[in-house]
DNA sequence: CCAATATAGTTGTTTAACTAACTAATTTGC
DNA sequence: GCAAATTAGTTAGTTAAACAACTATATTGG
């Protein structure tokens, strides 16, 4: 067993405990676990993934797939299998761009546009559940950190 | 587009699109990245999920699976195929137990004894890098929230 | 003008998570 | 004592992420 506690004492005074528990990502899988719950036991058939693709949509389809992988976070070849899924369940179809035949843009089925008001009822209620309790200037605080996080990752 | 306002207003001020991006994993997939390319570039070859499962081991060898998989909050199949992926690649041993056949005890070898140093240097590296520049109380409301979440969720 | 470069998207391969279904061994409770 | 239930672990199938390599189209710069 290696001893760490210099490393620790250099940077802050969180534990390495809980500095590997964000690092593990532990809350996130058991959060991901949560919401798959949620999502099946409301019969909304769709994954946590295919969720964020759809909430891109809503907001505004008839973009290119490069488009809502960069909106997404994610790459293209992630974008492109979750786009195959959907467009096979039915939510969106894929178009040709006229004036740029590289791009395909995706738009909404009548199913994937319908599919909005209860898959987001039951997400926020899910959300609801998984903050409840906690205080605005708490979950503000989360917000700060992270997005110093992304900044730290991005520099 | 439907109205979302109403909802956001019986929880709390936090916008949708920060509950949103809480729930979507976002920084969560941007970590990952960090640390897969951190441990890319330091030649360590693990992936973090197999680090996740060799930091326990660390801690203590000899246990049984289900510990592993109870320890590091995954499931059975999640667990066998991680240590099948980490046994191939002889970082450890799966060693049937004496009294209880049902159970593998697994024991690191002397190459997943000897990867601790350099891989916790450089796993503590990039979370002294993912966290620079963040306050104690900041990292402290972090984990408070943390657990309150997982309260939430597992009750 | 057209070769070189850049961009959009797809495919193949590996790793990992989840669920369900399964085998083998152990514990239980009548 | 032994059938039923429980526990440990594996296997199969689906979804998803990462990277590398690829095709097709569009843009660029001499």
């Amino acid at each position: 067993m290696v001893v760490y506690a210099t490393i620790v004492m250099n940077t802050n005074l969180i534990s390495l405990e809980d500095r590997y528990n964000l690092l593990a990502g532990r809350l996130f899988m058991y959060i991901n676990r949560y919401i798959a719950q949620k999502f099946k036991s409301s019969s909304v058939t769709l994954t946590r993934e295919q969720w964020t693709i759809l909430v891109q949509l809503w907001k505004q389809d008839g973009v290119s797939q490069q488009v809502i992988a960069d909106e997404t976070g994610r790459d293209k070849p992630s974008t492109t299998r979750l786009l195959d899924n959907l467009e096979r369940d039915g939510y969106l179809q894929r178009q040709p761009a006229a004036d740029d035949r590289r791009l395909n843009l995706i738009f909404l089925t009548e199913k994937g546009k319908a599919a909005e008001e209860e898959v987001m009822r039951v997400a926020n209620q899910a959300l609801d559940q998984i903050t409840a309790g906690l205080a605005t200037e708490e979950l503000e605080t989360v917000k700060k950190v992270f997005e110093k996080i992304y900044t730290n990752i991005n520099t």
